[in-house]
DNA sequence: CTGTTAGCGCCTTCAC
DNA sequence: GTGAAGGCGCTAACAG
């Protein structure tokens, strides 16, 4: 025997006792007595019709509780009206806040927003999540962090996509808008270096993601232009059990007056291992972080950061997304502007520089 | 004049420099010379297909870069193979953590994930972001936190709705998979009285949040169960800062020896309040959070607290909304375990009860 | 095993 | 100002 597969009629039977099947368009026509491209004015808002119709329409289309099929409409445009996000699988702030951002820019631009979580920045996934996003139709791509691993095939791709982090490096045709982090970091080192600090000590993100590589980039291009000694990076995984393990380390060496971590949970973990190796913040050591999260100022010293405008990121992207009205040809890079929020975590160095002292708390 | 619209053969024109209509299954059938059909068979992998016939395909579709247009298909099937995800817009780690999950969970049944946030459980962007996602075609609605104001309308939807933090008390057939928040509160409160604290103070979160509601009813039962005063609930925004001026406030009351904070972040400032405050924890008082958030084991006395299995909730939500297949007559009401994690911030209170004095340290 | 026909719900062109 | 046909790309049914 062979597996019977009901026929359509009964699947969906009609009559009183009948599923549901959504109401249509021709429905409310029918219902309101006109034709359903009657109905297809009203619900787009055509001035054509009379306001006596219009009524009757709005009438029913409350009365059956019509919504417009949103795939019969993307058929025949073309266009989906959807936007996918392919985000690094994180709940770090800068991720977390950045998708936030871009829902609401895409939002409120009557587009809905696909997700797709990378498993951190895995090569094959970061494939697997834009291919599934493409596969749904998106309209376009926004690219997050999941870059590095990103040129891995060809990507001749019938959307344009926008990275919100960096330069993806796939093509000359390439949307780009990002927050300025090299100017945000260049102004933290040349703050320490005013204060009078010999040079600035990294404690930087995980390498394989592009921002920890181009806060690091950014921090040495800085001390170089300054022509000051480039001390080793000590990298974590912006935890603040990594930063603390890096602060440990900075403690014990001598001489270390002034510290750029590449982001604030990273700051915190270092400043607490100052803080139990009795080396004092800031008049022993100055700290900088980097991204302002909201408990930053809450820190026994308010920390001093720099600052990004995720938002308004995530709003000019878009924004350009939807200008280019899917044009392949159009290029952009715009960068956002990022700031130096001043704190309580930075000062001179000490004179005469601290001698290191067996934990003196 | 008036405004002149191009007649389509001009916005799609043929032709070799045309912008490139995207290809479709009869553009691969024409150049693998077989019927669109044979296409769609290939594409859906059935069986039907002479193994030479496939490969010729599965070329032609390489060649061309096919892929099948999810619009036709769901205009088609009725259904998007989407699922919409409503949370509060909110970087905190339960959240954060569970869209997460939700979205590899989706993802793993491949369908896609349309998420909105909501700005914070305010009613009105609640109810935009559900007409939202229902305008969009989703097959079914995971709803996170916004559901307090969630009631306002009657909602006969026409998809499933399913609520991974508690009861929606929208309708009769709702479905519901939560972790056992009350579970692991009691089992919180528990340990404290069973160390030999009188009573368990309370530091809350914010009371618009089901879930700081439902952390808060939990202790208060655990405490009236066992015949103990119910003192009076402090309550914060989830933030460290918080937890702080609520651990100050509690610092200066005698007699207060255990406090179980809805959040882990709220327990952070409420230990960081204790100490200044020279209490020690847990020598002079007992801590206990919520969440398990990863920083938790790594304060200076590893944090006791709730661990709930986020990644387990939005797994078996979403097998769930699968099996009943877009039924509405079915209902479901499942809860997750959760596990209370002790670790070094409770003890036996101290014995006589210690005496408030100004700031030992 | 493969091709033909039909239609999902909507919007565009053309008639009235 | 409104209605009637047509087709977007796909898959169910049936034919061959």
């Amino acid at each position: 025997m062979s597996v019977e597969v009901p026929p359509r009629a009964e699947r969906f039977p009609a009559g009183p006792a009948a599923a549901a099947r959504r109401v249509s368009g021709t429905d409310v026509a029918r219902a309101a007595g006109v034709s359903q491209r009657t109905v297809s004015r009203v619900v787009n808002n055509f001035p054509q019709v009379s306001p006596d119709v219009r009524r009757r329409v709005q009438r029913a289309i409350e009365d059956l509780g019509y919504r417009p099929n949103s795939a019969a409409r993307s058929l025949l445009l073309g266009r989906t009206r959807t936007i996918g996000l392919l985000t690094v699988g994180s709940t770090a702030y800068g991720p977390a806040s950045l998708a936030l951002a871009t829902e609401r820019a895409v939002r409120a631009a009557a587009y809905g927003l696909l997700v797709v979580n990378t498993v951190e920045l895995d090569a094959e996934s970061v494939e697997t999540g834009l291919s599934a996003l493409l596969d749904q139709g998106v309209d376009a791509v926004v690219v997050n962090e999941p870059t590095s691993t990103f040129r891995s095939r060809r990507h001749d791709l019938a959307v344009p996509v926008l990275s919100l982090s960096g330069p993806l490096e796939l093509s000359a045709t390439e949307l780009v808008v990002a927050s300025d982090e090299a100017g945000g970091v260049a102004a933290a080192v040349r703050h320490l270096l005013d204060l009078g600090h010999a040079t600035v000590h990294h404690v930087g993100g995980p390498t394989e993601w592009p921002s920890a590589r181009r806060r690091a980039q950014a921090w040495r291009a800085a001390l170089e232009d300054a022509g000051r000694e480039v001390p080793p990076v000590l990298t974590g995984d912006w935890s603040p059990a990594s930063g603390y393990a890096a602060g440990r380390e900075l403690a014990r060496r001598p001489g270390v007056t002034a510290i750029f971590a590449a982001g604030d949970h990273l700051a915190f973990g270092v400043a607490r291992a100052l803080q139990e190796a009795g080396r004092r913040v800031p008049a022993d050591v100055s700290l900088i972080g980097f991204d302002d999260v909201p408990e930053a100022a809450f820190m026994t010293r308010a920390l001093t950061t720099v600052r990004q405008d995720l938002v308004g990121t995530a709003a000019r992207g878009v924004e350009i997304v939807q200008a280019i009205e899917g044009r392949l040809d159009a290029g952009a890079l715009e960068t956002i502007p990022t700031r130096l929020v001043l704190r309580e975590t930075t000062g001179p160095p000490p004179t005469p520089p601290p001698v290191p002292t067996p934990a003196a708390r």
